[in-house]
DNA sequence: CTGAAAGCGCTAACAA
DNA sequence: TTGTTAGCGCTTTCAG
C-alpha cells in the first residue's frame, strides 16, 4: 500500500497524510481520520521514498572488529541505548579483525547509507584516513584517538602505569609484560607506554626476554606466558594488556605450579567477567565501556542535529580494582 | 551526484550506467567508460532510490534480547557472516529483555524496512503470535521453537537429560536444579524436562526446596544457590539452566566451603568462557551458537531467494564436556 | 545492445 | 490549513 490509496482510504489527501507523518501542519479532524485509517489497514510510510526525497535513512552504521568479545558488546550496547532513544537505528558491520572490510564499509557507507558512523577500530593505515577523510556523513571513532576526527577513548597508558605500579608498590621488583601489537594505539602502544613508564620510575628495566607480544586471544596468553616463565629466571609480576590474555597466562600458571600471586602476581586491564570469577581473581581496571558506547553516541547525534562538526575528543576515566591475582594484603 | 550526473560525466546514457549496477546488459566499451568513470568521482548508486524501485532494502533485521552474552553474539556472529556473504546488512536490534520493544521492532520491520528478520526470541506471548502473522517479509525464529514458522534451535532438553544423567551415573541421589522461567520454552521449560526426565528413570525426587527459578545473571544464581544450599540436608548435585547461573552458584559454595566435586557436583548448559577458567571449571553441554546464527541465515536466504516459504524446524546437537566439576574420574 | 520516457512512494513548494 | 504538482534518484519497459 502507498501513500496515495491509503490516502483515499483515509478521504484525505496526500499531502495531509505526509504531513501527519512528518511536520504535522494539520487539523485534528484529518489528524482522526488518518489514525483511524492506520488502525485499519496498518499502513507505514516507506522508509526508502522518504529517505530519497530528506536524505536522511536514520541508520547509523557502526564497525566492530569482532561481536564475541564483552568489551565490544558492552559498547554497542551502549550506543544502541542512547541511539535508539533518538529513533536511529543501527546497521552493525562485523569486520572479524579484517582490515579491507573495514575499508569497504566505511566506503559503502560513505554515500547515501546511513546518516553516520561509528567506528570502532584498532588500527589505522593510511588507507584508513584517506577513506575517513573523504566521508560524507560524520564519523565518531570509539577506542582510539585520531586527531582531527571526534572521538572517545579511555585512558589506557593511565590504566596499564596504575596496575604495574601497583605491583611495583607491593614490591615486585622483575616485571614482565605480555602486550598486544603496538600498531593498535590504545590496547597496544598506549599500555605498553603505561607499564614502561612505571617501570622506569621505580628505576627499574625489563630485560627483552620479560615482553611479549601476544594475539588477543586466551591461547595466545598461555602460550606467550609459557615463553616468559618456563625459563630459570622468572619474573615476580606481570602485566598483561587484556584480561583474556591474563586468563591464558594463568591457566599456564596453574599446569605449571606457579601460585599466584605468592610466586607471581598479576593484572590487567578490562575488567571482564572471566577476571572476576577466574580460579585466582584478576586484579584488573575496569574500563567504562558502555560509557564509551553511549557517548560516542551523543557525540554522532550532536553532529547529526546542529550540523556542525564536533571534533572534540572525550578520554574516559577507569577504575582499579584489587583482587586476589596481587595479593589481598601488602605483602613483603 | 545522482546517476544523470555521472551518466554525463561518464558519457553515457542513465539506462547504461543503471545496467551497469544491475543485470549488466552492456557493451564492454561502456562498460569501461563507466569503470573510468566510477575511479575518478567514486559514483556509486543510492540504495534508497534503488530499493523504493525494486523493493530490496539488502537489510536484514535481527532482534536479539541482550547484547551481552556471549551465547548471543556467536549467534549474531553466525548470522552476520552467512549474510554478509550473500551483501546483506544487519540492523540490530538490542530490545534489553524488553518484550513491547520486540513486538514494536516486528512492526517497523513489516512493511519496508528489511527484506526479512532473524529472531532471538526468549518467550512467546499472543501478542507475539499476532504480529508474527502479519509479517510481509520472511522471519527466522533462533533459539526457539514456534510451530508453523522457520526456526532454528538446540536439544536443550536432551542436553539437560544428558548433563543430569552424567551427574546420577556417578552415584548423586539428591539432585537439584536451578532453573530459568519455563515461559522461555527453551532454556526455561525444555532444561527442566529434561532434567526431570532423568531424575524420574533413576527412580529420584526432587524435593521442593530443591528446585528453584533463577534469572539470567550470575548475582541470581548465587542467591538461589545461598538458598538451596544453606540449609541443613543439602543436594550431592546441581544442575543449572545457563552457565553464567552455574558460576554465581560457584561462587557462593566456594565462600560457603562447599568443595566441588566432592561436596557437590555441578553441571549447566552453554560453554561460556567463564565456566572453562573457572575456580572449578565447569562441566557442561557446549551448543553450536554460531551454527545457530549461520543456519537461521541460511534459512533466511532460501525463502528471500526461492521466495517459496521453507518452513521448517531445525534441531541442532549438542555435545557434553566433562570437567571437574562432577569430578574427573568415576566416583562413588 | 541502447536511450527516451514513464513511473516507484514520498516530500515540499506553491497557490488557494 | 489544504490540495496540486513537480521532482528526489533510480529502474524498466518499449521502440529502435
Amino acid at each position: 500500500m502507498n501513500i496515495s490509496e491509503f490516502a483515499k482510504i483515509a478521504g484525505v489527501s496526500k499531502s495531509a497524510v505526509s504531513r501527519y507523518f512528518n511536520d504535522g501542519y494539520l487539523s485534528d479532524d484529518k489528524r482522526e481520520l488518518i489514525e483511524k485509517a492506520i488502525e485499519e489497514t496498518g499502513y507505514s510510510p516507506s522508509i526508502s521514498a522518504h529517505s530519497i526525497k530528506t536524505r536522511v535513512t536514520k541508520l547509523v552504521g557502526v564497525i566492530i572488529p569482532k561481536l564475541s568479545s564483552e568489551s565490544i558488546s558492552r559498547v554497542v550496547e551502549g550506543i544502541s541505548e542512547v541511539l535508539n532513544a533518538e529513533g536511529y537505528e543501527l546497521l552493525l558491520v562485523n569486520t572479524s579483525n579484517d582490515s579491507s572490510k573495514e575499508i569497504s564499509s566505511l566506503e559503502l557507507f560513505r554515500n547515501n547509507r546511513v546518516d553516520g558512523v561509528i567506528l570502532l577500530a584498532t588500527m589505522f593505515s593510511e588507507l584508513h584516513m584517506s577513506v575517513l577523510n573523504k566521508m560524507r556523513v560524520p564519523v565518531v571513532i570509539a577506542g582510539q584517538r585520531l586527531e582531527g576526527f571526534n572521538c572517545v577513548c579511555h585512558d589506557d597508558e593511565g590504566a596499564a602505569y596504575a596496575l604495574t605500579k601497583l605491583m611495583l608498590d607491593k614490591g615486585c621488583r622483575r616485571p614482565a609484560m605480555i602486550g598486544v601489537t603496538r600498531e593498535d594505539m590504545a590496547a597496544g602502544k598506549a599500555r605498553w607506554d603505561g607499564f614502561c613508564k612505571a617501570v622506569s620510575e621505580a628505576g627499574l628495566e625489563v630485560p627483552q626476554r620479560f615482553a611479549e607480544v601476544s594475539k588477543f586471544d586466551m591461547e595466545s596468553g598461555y602460550d606467550r606466558a609459557k615463553r616468559i616463565l618456563s625459563r630459570a629466571k622468572r619474573p615476580d609480576c606481570l602485566f598483561c594488556a587484556t584480561d583474556t590474555i591474563a586468563i591464558g597466562a594463568m591457566q599456564y600458571c596453574r599446569e605449571a605450579g606457579i601460585r599466584i600471586p605468592e610466586d607471581l602476581m598479576i593484572a590487567s586491564v578490562g575488567d571482564t567477567k572471566s577476571g572476576r570469577v577466574a580460579y585466582t581473581p584478576l586484579t584488573t581496571a575496569h574500563l567504562h565501556y558502555k560509557t564509551e558506547g553511549s557517548d560516542a553516541a551523543e557525540m554522532l547525534l550532536l553532529e547529526l542535529k546542529k550540523h556542525e562538526p564536533v571534533g572534540k575528543s572525550l578520554r574516559l576515566d577507569f577504575e582499579i580494582i584489587e583482587r586476589d591475582s596481587t595479593g589481598k594484603c601488602e605483602t613483603v
